[in-house]
RNA sequence: GUCUCCGUAGCUCAGCUGGUAGAGCAGCUGACUCUUAAUCAGCGGGUCACAGGUUCGAAUCCUGUCGGGGACACCA
């Protein structure tokens, strides 16, 4: 790491390689081969799509002429002949090259100085020629002329393979974070990660898309953060001379929009919360969150079970996927359990008709660390989340969660102590969060104060009073359900990635220097 | 933020209780016109993360700093 790091600070020194390669290049130049000339390559073919018609038809490529164009992983020369094997964004064919057919009236320079001398692993070609099979079977093209399209000055870490055993990969996280374009060149699975993540939000925005809701945007910088309990980054307007925060959540926006009539309304938003960083945090994330008007949460338990169902089913072909050597199935219907049933069940308590002093006590004895300014509310999710959690793998609908700790959820409407929300945990995580939505606006103005005064006792991520969104809701909104789903966390159940880093393309770091 | 482990060549890693660095791949030179972790012969490449300290002598021991992983705490 120090090395390279170092390779970077300062310009003049360079390592052996990347002086060859600088030379390589002043060479090419002075030959009059442009290293860096103008995407006018025509690439017909992609390597996977090449593969895959041969392997269906024999004779799919008989007097078709290919032009691909991809970066050198491997070279293998003999002399007047070599094999490359060329990666594109599809994957990797192999190229067969001879210098009898890259030479022109005798000069056999392009095969000899450039492709044996001046070409190196990484730097990025096209190849124009036909397709065929080698005596071994590998499907091959036959280079007939072959281009440098862009010469890489840096070393590619070598990463070789056979028979599926994969030699000396790139593990180092620190490396393929910081530098995931190289990660991304040499690492299949980090590729197979992020297009299976562009895949789980295609296939839910296309279910929502088709059910008529309104895919919308709203603000990130927002004088009054609201819509969770977290802590803000705080920014500034230069001209405005205002505080303004990055967004923890776009809900009170997007109820805003339901007010205005727009009825159901989502939105894939990037969040920012002010908090540590481990495997499930990264300060910036995304979350879809979706509200639809005239529904409550039973409704929203059935929408949320049947996109999930189908999300894993169209990435999987199978509902039933595994997660860090576990199945998972999620298969409708999901069980649905009420919060207090669920602590009943994994501890045998009845928190329910406990005194606030009781509730204290036995947490205390339960080993669930209790701050002092900690309700009610506070001790049963701790209580919750330490002992039910880790235990619910298959999708499970956890449901009826206490006032204080939802004040944007409406009441529940046989239980005033409680709101009409569920979260889905899988895999001992909580997966999504939902409510009926609070829409009588004095009720939402108390929750408000409430929170205010959590604030004023120093916690904090106690929310922030939005007058302007008490103002929408004093004009009516309709009854509505919302969900917000941790998009994140979702595309790491669903690729069985272990940290959300592998997840995100350029998860945060420490600056290199600082 | 706390605890813990880690940081040696472009990459993957050796380097035992201190005697100032080694392998494979990659690279360079040469041979080889169906190879596929190509092969064969030869060669080069390292402020051992950084800064102090102990010592005759430090990659190795100690302290600190930086960076990373993991766990805990807060959260999604």
């Amino acid at each position: 790491m120090g090395c390279y790091l170092r390779a970077m600070q300062v310009p003049g020194v360079l390592s052996e390689h990347e002086r060859m390669r600088r030379e390589a290049r002043r060479q090419l130049e002075a030959m009059g081969i442009d290293p860096y000339p103008p995407g006018d390559f025509e690439v017909t073919h992609h390597s996977a799509d090449i593969i895959s018609a041969l392997t269906q038809d024999e004779h799919a490529f008989s007097g078709v002429r290919v032009s691909v164009a991809g970066r050198i992983m491997a070279r293998r020369i003999m002399g007047g002949a070599s094999f490359c094997t060329l990666q594109d964004a599809k994957g990797r064919i192999q190229i067969y090259l001879k210098r009898d057919d890259l030479s022109h009236d005798g000069d056999s320079s392009l095969y000899e100085v450039v492709w044996k001398k001046l070409l190196d692993l990484g730097d990025i070609i096209g190849v124009q020629g036909y397709v065929f099979r080698t005596r071994t079977g590998e499907i091959s093209i036959h280079a007939l002329s072959i281009r440098l399209l862009c010469k890489a000055l840096r070393p590619l870490p070598v990463v070789k393979e056979k028979e599926g055993h994969v030699y000396d990969a790139v593990t180092d996280p620190e490396f393929r974070y910081r530098q995931r374009y190289v990660d991304l060149i040499i690492n299949a699975d980090s590729r197979r990660v992020f297009i299976q993540r562009a895949q789980i939000i295609q296939s839910i925005r296309s279910f929502l898309l088709q059910r008529g809701y309104l895919e919308v945007e709203t603000p990130v910088l927002q004088p009054v953060y609201g819509g969770a309990l977290a802590r803000p980054f705080v920014t500034h307007h230069n001209a405005l001379d205002m505080k303004l925060y990055l967004r923890i959540a776009d809900e009170l926006y997007l109820k805003r929009l339901i007010v205005g009539g727009l009825d159901g309304v989502f939105e894939f938003a990037k969040d920012f919360r002010n908090e540590g960083i481990d495997r499930y945090h990264n300060p910036e994330f995304t979350m879809l969150e979706l509200y639809v008007a005239y529904k409550d949460y039973f409704w929203m338990m059935d929408l949320v079970e049947e996109m999930l169902e189908q999300v894993v089913r169209e990435l999987h072909g199978t509902t039933c996927i595994t997660v860090g050597g576990r199945q998972i199935d999620f298969r409708r219907p999901w069980p649905r359990i009420s919060l207090l049933e669920a602590i009943a069940q994994h501890t045998g308590l009845q928190v329910a008709t406990m005194s606030d002093a009781q509730l204290r006590q036995v947490a205390k004895e339960r080993g669930v660390a209790v701050d002092p300014s900690a309700g009610r509310g506070k001790i049963i999710d701790e209580l919750f989340s330490m002992f039910c959690e880790p235990h619910l793998i298959h999708p499970t609908f956890i449901v009826d969660y206490p006032v204080e700790m939802s004040p944007l959820a409406r009441r529940h409407r046989h239980h005033p102590e409680l709101v009409e929300r569920f979260e889905v945990i899988c895999n001992g995580k909580e997966l999504c969060n939902a409510f009926s939505e609070l829409n009588d606006p004095l009720d939402q103005r108390k929750r408000f104060e409430e929170q205010l005064e959590l604030g004023r006792r120093g916690d904090p991520e106690a929310m922030q009073l939005d007058e302007d969104y008490l103002r929408a809701l004093e004009y009516g909104m309709p009854p509505t359900a919302g969900v917000g789903i941790g998009i994140d966390r979702l595309v790491m159940l669903l690729t069985n990635a272990p940290s959300i880093q592998d997840v995100i393309l350029f998860p945060h770091l420490r600056p290199e220097r600082h």
